[in-house]
DNA sequence: CGGGCACTTGATAGTAATCAAGTCCGGTGG
DNA sequence: CCACCGGACTTGATTACTATCAAGTGCCCG
């Protein structure tokens, strides 16, 4: 169910390397080198892009949509580890050693992914070491999160996790709204039970809870609007 | 509470620089360079090196000793999220962006750390440019603990929690023994509680319940030895 | 508009946190 | 070397919370 995109020549292909921040070092010469070693594809929602424990020879960026990362254990429960977006990527860890996914990858929509083969881009870190570097800043931020993630876990009450999760996704999908911000959510209730190591019903009773307190308002169930931020942030302490 | 160690030279100095992952790509030239750039000081158990929110300008190796890094909660509950042993480093965060340390980090035993100023690494990097390729291996491994952790908080029961952290420290802390391997606790059952997100008495009895089961021996409370390695990893599945 | 699926809400049960005593280990001083 | 003391650990009883089980509701898509 995967198709080539590169109909349109170079000017779609620009893109995804432009909004990519490990190669925002490099002038536009450079970058129309990175688009003509990039493969494109493209997942519709529910497909999967890479099965934990697979080989996987390629950094994946996604150019459009996104996806979620996640371990499944053995009695079938699911562990989402990251949801990636437009510009994020994944498959770093098999760039320099031969490393098998850690984890599955599932299209949350449609989405567009580039592909970079582990062989150009080894070349393209020798050439361009900056590249390296930025990749570096990009792992710090997301062990940062994680390790923001683990404190949650262990340290916080459920209604603090829910709300930290509320927070992510209003600064990660959140739009102005007259009310306050509007979050377009990337997970249903139990793709957000997954992320944070609850239950559906859990995450729906608080997040009840939370709309009754007056803080959000759940607009259907894709949607939810922050009425209170501020009682949010401290809900999270 | 801190004393500079330089008194023998560069013997001294150049152990820390090679026994650390991210300098293996220099040669014994290049590594004198490194080793002239490195303040050490030691520190005693309990003393911290850096608190959670503070500067810090360098990275920082460690030499010998271990550390814990963790993050202190309003209501003072404390999660540990890494043990830094011999040859592991942190600060790597500070040295590309003016970023506050992210945890505070304490010395679990008498502790010498090797400090190279961000000015300073910022250039090794322009000239080495390995180093950053390095770091980025090591952060990728970091991003596996971690990962780990997290589906372990989330979806694993309590047991296998406790039966992962025995193995982790049998891998990392281990020695080989007659009748299996003998693990130097780096931490108390507070800390491992600390460390897997539950509390000293759940840690107790779970240890405790192993022991019964043959499983592990408890010797005094700063060892264990385990003696069926395959039922620790079957239990954490 | 209708059907299916996701979500909500309620009741119950199980598990780990908490509270509370003891016990043991390890270090210190005699 | 032994006895003692304090802190860490273990164990038990109770409580609180969330998972589970179950039923109903409502959203969303065809």
């Amino acid at each position: 169910m995967q198709k080539n995109l590169c109909d349109c020549g170079i000017c779609e292909h620009k893109l995804c390397a432009e909004r990519v921040t490990i190669f925002s070092s490099l002038d536009n010469q450079e970058l129309s080198k990175v688009v003509s070693l990039i493969m494109h594809r493209e997942y519709h929602k529910g497909e999967i892009v890479v099965f934990e424990g697979e080989a996987l020879d390629s950094l994946v960026i996604i150019n459009e949509g996104q996806v979620k990362a996640f371990r499944t254990t053995q009695d079938g429960r699911e562990q989402i580890l990251h949801i990636f977006s437009e510009g994020d990527f994944f498959g770093e860890r098999n760039l320099l050693r031969d490393h098998t996914s850690p984890y599955s990858v599932e299209a949350l929509d449609r989405t567009h992914i580039c592909l970079i083969h582990k062989r150009d881009f080894q070349q393209l870190v020798r050439d361009y070491p900056d590249i390296a570097v930025k990749i570096m800043e990009v792992l710090c931020e997301r062990l940062d999160r994680l390790e923001n993630t683990i404190e949650a876990m262990g340290t916080r009450t459920v209604e603090a996790r829910v709300s930290a999760v509320l927070l992510e996704f209003a600064e990660k999908y959140g739009t102005d709204h007259c009310k306050g911000t509007l979050i377009s959510l990337p997970l249903n209730r139990e793709g957000i039970a997954q992320y944070i190591g609850l239950t559906r019903e859990t995450v729906s009773r608080k997040m009840s809870q939370l709309q009754d307190e007056g803080i959000i308002q759940m607009i259907g169930n894709k949607k939810v609007l922050v009425l209170d931020r501020p009682a949010l942030e401290k809900s999270i302490q």
